[in-house]
Parts: structure tokens; C-alpha cells; sequence
DNA sequence: TTCCGTGCAAACAATTTGCAGAATT
DNA sequence: AATTCTGCAAATTGTTTGCACGGAA
């Protein structure tokens, strides 16, 4: 929370109650919410919390950079406050999303320079598949 | 077009000549064309041409596999008729997304399957940056 | 003749925008 | 006190759907 309250300072950005849990959820979890999730789990606790504040809200996080948002295939973008470059596991009978975490895979951005005479400065990977839910249930 | 004559009979799906031309058009172009762009660039010689069917025959095509459909952060998607897996380049300044061939990134399929659980059937890979024409113009 | 596809318009869904009132600095 | 943000509703945009007509098998 210290990254949003100081870059906020220095945006000259303020923090208010929705932006603060906003971003505290979607640091608290691994699931990779959509805006409507996002809005239907702090309707709860915040009920005057409208769906246009959400999508305002992640607009000046990813701006700023504290959120990334990614589109796995489906109608709408998910987002995601771990901003590491790391890629995605996207279970093709369930839809959830899953990270690949603790294993570095930015050699592959040094790679794909070598390829081309773009300068490229960031990467997004997504595996698609069965997850291990799905595998049990025979799906 | 063999795959599309072949695959059709086989599905009992009929070739039109708007299937045929917007998936001679998805053949002919490395631009990963959105399904508006395809379908302005057809209206010339397809005045009849409409953006539902051209929506329909996407879905179909992708459904057969003769297609993918990538979101490379946009509002809408791409379409590719390139269906061998292969990163895409995507320019933050102009937004063109061109391809990296002749390389085999697959192995970052096996790469992954070590580092889970799931089973990884496919995967897509975007590279972000900055075009060589951009570069030049100093965007 | 049957079935499938097209093209129009209407429907739908995700996201953005305008603006008045409310909250933060 | 000044500025920025919220929340509502309306607008916008990308995509899908329903259906009558047309055309291929």
C-alpha cells in the first residue's frame, strides 16, 4: 500500500477509500478479476461503489503502473496487481488463470531481439489448457 | 483455399464467396487485420458485404481452425490466418503487429509443462515495443 | 425441396463519458 | 478553498442474435 500512497503523492493523485480497495484486492488475490468481479465482491462492504469508479480506478493504476490488464481470450479484460512480467495459465474448460511464478522467463524478450529490429520492452506470455480441477472432473 | 474446399466439405459447411473472400483476404495479409478493417477493405468489391457476416465467418473459421483471434491489449481483436503458433510484435506507438517466423518458440510449451500442473496444449506470446518505423521517426 | 448462409436491424455487453454533488488535499 | 473523485445515467463501441429472403446442394 506504501507504492500507492506515495506514487498518489506524486501524481498529485488522491487516495480515496474506493482507490485504496481497489487496489488492496486486487493484491490480496491470484485470481485475476474482471472489472464486474471486482465490483460485485466490494459492493459488498462498500455499497455506494459504482462499476464506472472501478474502470476509472484500474485506468489510473495501469497508467501509473501499479496494475497490468490482460485479455486471455474472453469478452472483457482481466487485471492483475502483480506487475512482474510472468506469464499466465489459462484453463481452456474453466477459464481460470493461474500464474507461473519463480521462474524467470525474460530471456525470452532477449531472445526475440535478436529476431527483429523492433525495440521491445516487455512481453506477455499465456499457456492455454486443462487445469488440474478439470483434469479430475474428466473435462 | 484447398484447406478451406476440403475442411468445408468435410463439415458440410458451404463456400460462399464472402467465405471465400474474407479468409483469401485473412491469407493474403501479415496485417493481422480487426473484423471491421476486413470488412471496409472487402465492401469495395463486396458491396454487400456485411460486418455480421463477417463476424459469423470469423467464428466460423476460428471454430474449424483455419483462424486465431488475438487481443494484443486493444478494444477489439485480431484476426489471424497464420495458425501455426508464432509470437506476434505489437508497436505501443502505432499499434502494427507483425510476426516473428522462422523461429521455434514451442519449446517454451515444454518449458512450462516442467513448472505445473495443468496440460498446455498451446500458447500465445506478444512482444511489446517499438517499431523500426517509429524508431526512425523518433516516436 | 431442404438446408444453410446472408444481410439487415435490433439486441447485448463491456467500457467510457458528462456532469453535479461529495470528498480529499 | 481549490481541486479532484465519485456515482449515476447516458452514450459509445465491439460483437452477437433473430429472422426473412436467397441460393447452393
Amino acid at each position: 500500500m506504501e507504492q500507492l500512497n506515495s506514487l498518489f503523492k506524486e501524481k498529485s493523485l488522491k487516495v480515496t477509500p474506493q482507490r485504496y480497495a481497489i487496489y488492496k484486492y486486487l493484491k490480496s488475490t491470484k485470481s485475476h478479476p474482471s472489472a464486474e468481479t471486482i465490483y460485485e465482491d466490494l459492493k459488498v462492504n462498500y455499497p455506494t461503489m459504482s462499476l464506472a469508479t472501478v474502470y476509472k480506478t484500474l485506468r489510473t493504476l495501469i497508467e501509473i503502473g501499479l496494475v497490468k490488464e490482460i485479455n486471455v481470450g474472453e469478452d472483457n479484460f482481466r487485471y492483475d496487481a502483480n506487475v512482474d512480467t510472468h506469464p499466465h495459465l489459462i484453463c481452456r474448460s474453466c477459464s481460470r488463470v493461474d500464474d507461473i511464478e519463480n521462474y524467470n522467463f525474460t530471456f525470452i524478450n532477449e531472445e526475440a531481439q535478436k529476431l527483429t529490429d523492433y525495440i521491445i520492452e516487455d512481453s506477455k506470455l499465456f499457456f492455454y489448457g486443462i487445469c488440474p480441477e478439470c483434469q479430475k472432473e474428466g473435462r
